[in-house]
DNA sequence: CCAAAAGTGTTTGCTCTACACCCATGG
DNA sequence: CCATGGGTGTAGAGCAAACACTTTTGG
């Protein structure tokens, strides 16, 4: 059986809520004129997870996020036939600093970028974001994974706020609350946050109850 | 950055209804004594879904199936820690020859297996054929992938029991009828087949409705 | 005419949706 | 006491589930 010289990379598509919008973690691609998914070579002993995580942690700092493989591509390079680039594409979601708002970063250059109007990025990378937003477009209406983007503990507005910006949508605050509730996927805290207005309370997943999610579509 | 040799393998799991029973594909494994998914190394000029659909071509004479990427493992190997074995795997579906029975293979002394009593596989394979099982009952829920169990022509019947034997439990025939005819995902043609009892209508998928069906769950 | 499988509607309960007002706090 | 966002219930519509008999063919 032939085998043939292969290049290792993973990708990460990383979301996150900045100023109310849904972001794109991106970095300059190695055409200088273009920004890219940020990707790193898999070290020995190193597993794609761990890559990716890796990655994740040197650009933002942050290091228990959510993470899934989402995709492998290997298509040949086109300059050198022999050679193929494996890129294993994992999907990201990282909380937003409290408030919605929050910190910026210039790691290795890589900055945020809001997905409804992105441009200019490296070849297939477009392809690779699109796919991932409309998986996680997809996954928050029959899972419970919203509230990955958001710090450890969040009111039902936020929460609400959420899920609107990600499918671009009104939702009715009685029907989500209701529904997100009785999923039983979130518990409240003791503690409420102030602010102008009645001070919400704040609520908290609950890491045991993701498997009860699947049953039913959240939003159907 | 630090690159290392790396295997590059694509896997197969593949499904097909064999009298009435689930069945996966599964060939001798490196251990004599074990099954395994059956794989094959991805050539040069090679896509890595070009490549599945060789293995399978090569054991079962189907060129045209249901065939999607699952996942792809990179695990290090136990033994030689330098030495990266990636498994690009891919799931597929596989008609029935007509009435549910039929044909059987020796390519490779490669065997159909029914997947509710398996044992004796191959180490991680077990995991991820349980990983597949898993997600084709997900898509048959919510999409519509159920005939591509069936050849091209199929009665009713024929279909909801393929979705029986799928789901392990038995569906109402009015019910399912109306949904499924409901979701405009296949069409009647003009031919029926007889056998005992009143002839059934044979249905055909309507290849153009595929993105229609996503929008509701078939079977909540 | 009997056996065997195909085909067909309606009623009931439940779930989703739409909708408007009171509550708690800070300034 | 007023502005701001937080929090709450219900009625009606639409959808899903349960259910039994008639039709067509072959032997």
């Amino acid at each position: 059986m032939p085998t043939h010289l292969s290049n290792l990379e993973v990708l990460a598509v990383a979301f996150s809520l900045r100023e109310e919008r849904l972001c794109v973690l991106l970095a300059p691609g190695s055409n200088p004129a273009c920004w890219a998914l940020p990707g790193s070579a898999v070290h020995v002993e190193q597993s794609f997870e761990e890559a990716a995580r890796q990655k994740i942690l040197l650009l933002t700092g942050l290091r228990e996020t959510y993470l899934e493989q989402l995709y492998t591509y290997g298509d040949l390079d086109q300059a050198q036939k022999q050679e193929r680039l494996i890129s294993v594409v994992y999907f990201a979601l990282l909380p937003a600093p409290a408030g919605l708002h929050g910190y910026t970063q210039d790691v290795e250059r890589s900055t945020w970028f809001p997905v409804d109007k992105l441009e200019g990025l490296e070849k297939n990378h477009s392809d690779i974001l699109a796919y991932a937003l409309r998986r996680l477009r997809y996954k928050l209406e029959y899972s419970a994974v919203g509230f990955q983007l958001l710090p450890e503990t969040f009111s039902l507005s936020e929460l609400q706020q959420t899920y609107e910006i990600i499918l671009a949508e009104r939702l009715d605050k009685r029907n989500f609350r209701r529904r997100i509730l009785e999923a039983g996927i979130i518990e409240p805290t003791s503690s409420l946050r102030g602010g102008e207005g009645r001070p919400a309370r704040l609520y908290r997943y609950r890491p045991d109850a993701v498997a009860e999610v699947k049953t039913r579509r959240l939003f159907p």
